[in-house]
RNA sequence: GGGGGUGUAGCUCAGUUGGUUAGAGCGAUCGCCUGUCACGCGAUAGGUCGAGGGUUCGAGUCCCUUCACUCCCGCCA
């Protein structure tokens, strides 16, 4: 038998009465009665109530313990009398009359309590981590964690797949974030870099014959964090296929997340088979290509209705003139919503940068009128269309914003998460999955006007290649895909241009020329050109699933040793300065900017 | 790089219009307590009020500068 336990904490139960037990773990709590003392034992599996009274000559030296110092106690496991059995714990049923006991690992004083559900700063949580690790609900992220990544390796396993590990030091990347770099000592001058992604090499990988891949995969890009934006490194579900189409790879990820949120989460979801949203619908409709579908309310561009003689509306007139456009947002039934309800909203959307929001509610007494600061504008006829148009009902309100289109978008987007929260629409309770499908291939650099890749670069153009208009680059669409779950980016895909003519003549249109692709992405221009199959794939963030399924808000919650917003590891002094040998060795020498 | 929030005991926080010796709970130390499960009761220790400067008879409180943490914008093909 072990010699530090029999049983794990959370092992014992009625039909272990009157046997003899050696359990460790730490002490979680103690209660102390002077002549009788309580400590809760707890490890990783649970905890276990332990008793110990003052004729035992243990006891003076128990009751001085420190809290989380790890012990090993030799005892009688009893029944516990019916009015002091615990149902909160699963050993509740009984507990261990200590006979002996043993310290394994003395405890400090703490600088942070472990027993205890109290919210402690960041700064002292990532310092002292292996404390704040130990306690239950961040502990329990991380074995949710562990085992939604176990899941996924099976089901991907069950569906084909087969995993492959790609470098962690390769070269950098021209596009994209920023670079982690780590100085060659055999290559004096010359850097590795960290992977963005394994892009390029899962890519290599289709074009080896592999034909299925996947890994859970390392990321790393040197930018600023958010709280759903690890910085430094976070981690990918990496697939890629090959000799496929768009919907192969949506089946496989529609099958893979159904079966993965439905294993690890009690929360409905609101479409097993996701529903398939453009760019352009969902940047008009939602305002942003990250909708949260949970969200009932839609947007509406209702310019047209404005150019109407019997619309007096004269500023919104005016600033369409000049380019600007309308869009609204409908909510239902809320004619008896206070005038205080429609005035918050409006002084929102002021301090959001925005002129405010006109609105007013469609009533219907002999005939349909507009009630509200801005309804005077509306003739009847106007109303009907804008109802007809809309499909706004009598008793619903409806909201304005005039704007030029990408501020519009911005707004409403905005708009619309405000207004489905002060009207509690969105149920809590649901996954909201879908695509957003057909971006295009490129965008216009609103400070440069360049034509630049509004995407992957790597993605294939739709339609038929001899038929593209190249001379319209903003009308090229791409079969290039995201996953987007209750208004979180879950992951982005494509499928990928595995033509090295096409690959030249998309690059060019942003400004590229061949002698430059081919330096900058030598390898994969050079794999292209000896056979390579059709292939695509797409690359779900393990991080945002688990912080989805384990209700996080932050992603450091669900990350076993994150680093702060500073990318600094507080416990491990991450980064630190390296001595003046090493940095001689690697041919660097130090020149602060300023 | 920019904007917001926070910073007071080991931890979580309170601290009024500027006014005597800066408080509470948890934790620590000591004492009492044989059925608790956030055990209870009593006592003690513990403070550069993030740092620096300024205003003032007097600053935790007002002003300026700065630092740290955090949230957001930029950034993240």
């Amino acid at each position: 038998m072990n010699k530090y336990r029999s049983h794990n904490c959370n092992e014992l139960r009625k039909k272990d009465v009157d046997s003899k037990v050696h359990l460790s773990g730490w002490i979680n709590k103690k209660r102390d009665h002077g002549n009788l003392l309580f400590i809760d034992l707890r490890d990783n599996y649970g905890i276990t109530q332990c008793i110990i009274d003052k004729e035992n000559s243990c006891f003076s030296l128990l009751e001085k313990i420190q809290l989380e110092t790890v012990i090993k106690i030799e005892g009688n496991v009893v029944s516990r009398s019916k009015e002091t059995i615990n149902e909160e714990i699963q050993t509740g049923e009984i507990e261990v009359v200590i006979n002996s006991f043993e310290v394994l690992g003395s405890c400090k004083e703490l600088p942070m309590p472990v027993f205890s559900d109290q919210e402690y700063a960041e700064e002292i949580r990532l310092k002292y981590r292996f404390l704040d690790l130990r306690r239950k609900k961040i502990h329990e992220n991380i074995i949710l964690r562990s085992k939604v990544i176990s899941f996924i390796r099976a089901e991907m396993t069950k569906l084909g797949f087969l995993e492959y590990q790609t470098p962690i030091l390769t070269s950098s990347s021209p596009e994209g974030a920023r670079d982690f770099l780590v100085p060659s000592r055999l290559n004096p001058g010359k850097f590795y870099a960290l992977p963005q992604a394994p892009q390029q090499f899962k890519q290599l990988i289709m074009v080896s014959g592999f034909d299925k891949y996947f890994q859970i995969a390392p990321c790393f890009r040197d930018e600023d964090a958010r709280a759903d934006r690890s910085p430094g490194e976070f981690y990918q579900l990496d697939l890629e296929m090959s000799f496929v189409e768009q919907e192969d790879v949506f089946n496989v990820v529609e099958t893979l997340l159904v079966n993965t949120f439905r294993k690890f989460s009690s929360k409905k979801l609101m479409f097993n088979k996701f529903p398939k949203i453009s760019y352009k619908d969902s940047m008009l409709k939602y305002g942003t290509d990250k909708p949260d579908l949970r969200n009932p309310l839609i947007i509406n561009d209702v310019t047209e209705i404005f150019s109407r003689e019997d619309v007096s509306l004269d500023i919104f007139k005016k600033l369409i003139k000049s380019g600007s456009k309308v869009r609204c947002i409908i909510t239902k039934n809320t004619k008896d919503k206070p005038r205080s309800f429609f005035d918050t909203i409006d002084k929102w959307a002021k301090d959001e940068g925005a002129s405010g929001m006109a609105y007013f509610t469609i009533e219907k007494n002999n005939e349909i009128s507009a009630k509200g600061p801005v309804g005077k504008f509306f003739s009847k006829e106007s109303l009907e269309e804008i109802m007809k148009k809309t499909g706004a009902e009598v008793g619903d309100s409806i909201f304005f914003a005039c704007n030029t289109k990408r501020e519009l978008e911005r707004i409403t987007s905005l708009a619309r998460d405000k207004i489905a929260k002060d009207l509690d629409l969105i149920d809590e309770n649901a996954f909201a999955f879908c695509w957003i499908v057909n971006y295009p291939m490129y965008e216009k650099d609103e400070e440069t006007k360049k034509i630049k890749f509004s995407h992957n670069p790597f993605s294939m153009p739709q339609g038929n290649i001899d038929e593209i208009n190249f001379e319209k680059p903003l009308e090229i669409l791409a079969y290039q895909y995201d996953i987007v779950c209750n208004g979180i980016e879950l992951s982005s895909g494509a499928i990928r241009n595995h033509i090295p003519e096409l690959m030249y003549k998309l690059f060019s249109i942003a400004g590229y020329n061949k002698e430059q692709v081919n330096k900058k992405f030598s390898g994969m221009i050079s794999a292209l050109s000896y056979g390579a199959p059709p292939h695509g794939g797409i690359a779900p963030g393990i991080d945002r699933i688990v912080m989805l399924l384990a209700n996080e808000k932050n992603i450091r919650e669900v990350t076993m040793f994150p680093m702060n917003q500073n990318a600094q590891d507080l416990m491990m002094n991450a980064p630190s300065e390296v001595n003046d040998d090493q940095l001689k060795e690697l041919n660097l020498t130090l020149k602060f900017k300023k």
